[in-house]
DNA sequence: TCTTTCATTGAGACCGGTCTCACTAACGAG
DNA sequence: CTCGTTAGTGAGACCGGTCTCAATGAAAGA
């Protein structure tokens, strides 16, 4: 009554110990909820805590047991619905298991990333989730091999890591909705996606930074090439100009004299884009232009016709990855695994033969 | 080279200290950038940091300066594209001024925010910006007042914990809308939202948890009375069933033998389960159903019709509440500030007269 | 040459918990 | 009655940083 003058500030074992006449040592064991405590001590300091409003400092347990009790999860953009799935699925776990999440947008830049992967290492996360925005730059992930935090990649592999890993078979999944388009009688398709492609490898090639695309674009490219398509007849169209966004790249495919009949959208994002521009230009969907979009969308249910889609199984990826990194941390050793989660075409009214073979009714 | 055989586990200052043959103060001093140290030794103390890997440990830091530089983000639901952006606009803007986010879904439900809060809290964030679950739920929020947690209110205002936050114009908005639609010749109408009603209140009335919500069916039904609509044609339909979700609800709505011509969904999911019902049972938009949607969702604009929606600034909110929280963590304390963000109607094709006073051409 | 000043450094307390270890008293067994 | 065992407690080191304060030594002024 006479101390404890301070306005506010917190209240610790300490003052819990001086109130309930105990020491340190046992205020502690009562308040941490470990060792042995007598029944009378254990009431009497309880008291003393609700009476004082203590609370646990969790950084000061953090310091000493090691343990963060917190996860970091690295998503390419939070905004995007594929990620905010995501994210649920993956807090939803965590949370049930204790942990909490702190989250970073790389916004698809290895820099931004490599930055927010060291910044949740230095606030000693148990455990990484991330969706490596580049599978060239893998580095900062190498790094933390040595250290004591564990790691799950999302949606995108870097096999050389030989890290836990899930993602969804893009390859097979883009070959096939390429293949559906060839069998309707497509012959000049387009794959378009909102990544850029980057700096010529050493033999003189572009490369796909973001996994997923990456082996989304080889499934399209060798669904063309066994159907025996040329391969100027098998169009990918990447982001010339992240300033300007993917638009004006979909206006130069939709505005070409000769237009692909049928387009296979890396996303929701960029299928609504290209919905969209195709209804401004009065190409008529399916008849003129048939479309299949990766992740099932909401909105694809409703549009006229409705989206043939890819059905990504976001969620249980999500959940995956955060089961897979609850058992590392508490200390499975098995090898790497990598996750293959299939994907399945969920068949609407956006893909149909192109007009040219159709004879008007 | 004879010692630390230690496998990996973490180096610390005095590791480089030793290294570098200094005291640990003077490492100190060069690896946390504060105090003065000679251009000599601090070259020195830097290579040996960089030989050894050295990392600081954020946890240790925090735990001296009562600074975590980490804040608490509680929002309703990550998956819902309203929270998605708004928790990219925050951690935009806290991210550029140093500081991580903690992000925690309530799922609306209060008893899941009082727990994310007060874990939030023990993590010693600096802050937090929450979007409240139920206005009448504060203790735990009120709580955190006479703690150094820093707080902003997001979309959703509880006046009574005299406390910054932003919100945007949900009665007036609501009661504009409302207005178009009687404007346009609607004489029964229905406000539809995914809440759930509460706890009879002491006078026996049924309340809205959430504020925005609570604000919103205010705006629609002043607007009606206004206009001289009988009670029963406005209506205002609520989730009865979580477990079911909405769809039951709208079901009823469509069914009913006088349904209303006109619909004011309080978000975007909603709006887009009317449309879909709507289209199952060849209610034709907008001629039979005129529909306005709170939030500007991208899809809306591909629908046939498009949606006359609401324009909530979304990014705007977010990034207020985060400078509003830096503001109040380095110290500001002008009274609390009640941020109040304009919405603004884009006319699309939603909204016509209703179709029985419209002579058919 | 002696004192003063200032820049630089080192020693050690501290943050708020956990945890090891030693100590006490009570109990049952021999 | 003495000894070993054990439940319960307290003292104090420790985690990895920050920060205060005193000590050192060289440069500058007298």
């Amino acid at each position: 009554m006479e101390k404890k003058n301070l306005q506010s500030s917190s209240v610790t074992v300490a003052d819990v110990a001086r109130h309930a006449h105990v020491s340190k040592s046992t205020a502690a064991r009562v308040l941490g909820g470990y060792g042995v405590t007598s029944e009378k001590v254990r009431e009497r300091v309880q008291a003393s805590a609700k009476a004082l409003k203590y609370r646990a400092n969790e950084l000061a347990r953090s310091m000493t047991t090691g343990k963060s009790k917190t996860i970091g999860v690295v998503v390419g953009d939070i905004e995007n619905s594929f990620f905010g799935i995501a994210v649920r699925s993956i807090t939803d776990v965590l949370n049930a298991h204790g942990f909490n999440v702190i989250l970073a947008n790389s916004d698809e830049n290895f820099d931004v990333e490599r930055e927010a992967v060291n910044v949740l290492v230095g606030k000693q996360v148990d455990g990484l989730i991330v969706a490596p925005a580049n599978r060239y730059e893998i580095a900062h992930l190498e790094n933390l091999k040595s250290l004591k935090c564990a790691m799950v990649l999302f949606d995108r592999e870097i096999p050389s890591l030989n890290v836990d890993t899930v993602v969804s078979d893009d390859a097979e999944a883009a070959a096939n909705a390429t293949a559906q388009f060839i069998d309707a009688g497509h012959k000049r398709l387009a794959f378009v996606t909102a990544t850029q492609k980057e700096r010529r490898s050493d033999d003189g090639e572009w490369l796909i930074p973001t996994s997923s695309v990456g082996r989304r674009i080889e499934g399209f490219l060798s669904a063309c090439s066994r159907a025996g398509l040329k391969k100027e007849d098998s169009i990918v169209v990447l982001n010339s100009d992240p300033d300007k966004g993917l638009a004006p790249d979909i206006s130069n495919l939709l505005d070409q004299p000769e237009r692909p009949t049928a387009i296979l959208a890396s996303d929701s994002h960029v299928a609504l884009e290209i919905f969209k521009q195709a209804q401004e230009r009065n190409i008529e969907l399916p008849g003129e232009l048939s479309l299949i979009a990766f992740h099932n969308a909401d909105w694809t249910e409703v549009t006229r016709p409705t989206i043939t889609v890819i059905d990504q199984p976001v969620s249980e990826m999500g959940r995956w990855s955060a089961e897979q990194l609850i058992k590392r941390i508490e200390g499975s050793t098995e090898p790497a695994l990598s996750q293959v989660i299939k994907m399945k075409i969920i068949n609407r009214q956006s893909v149909v033969p192109p007009q040219s073979v159709v004879p008007p009714k």
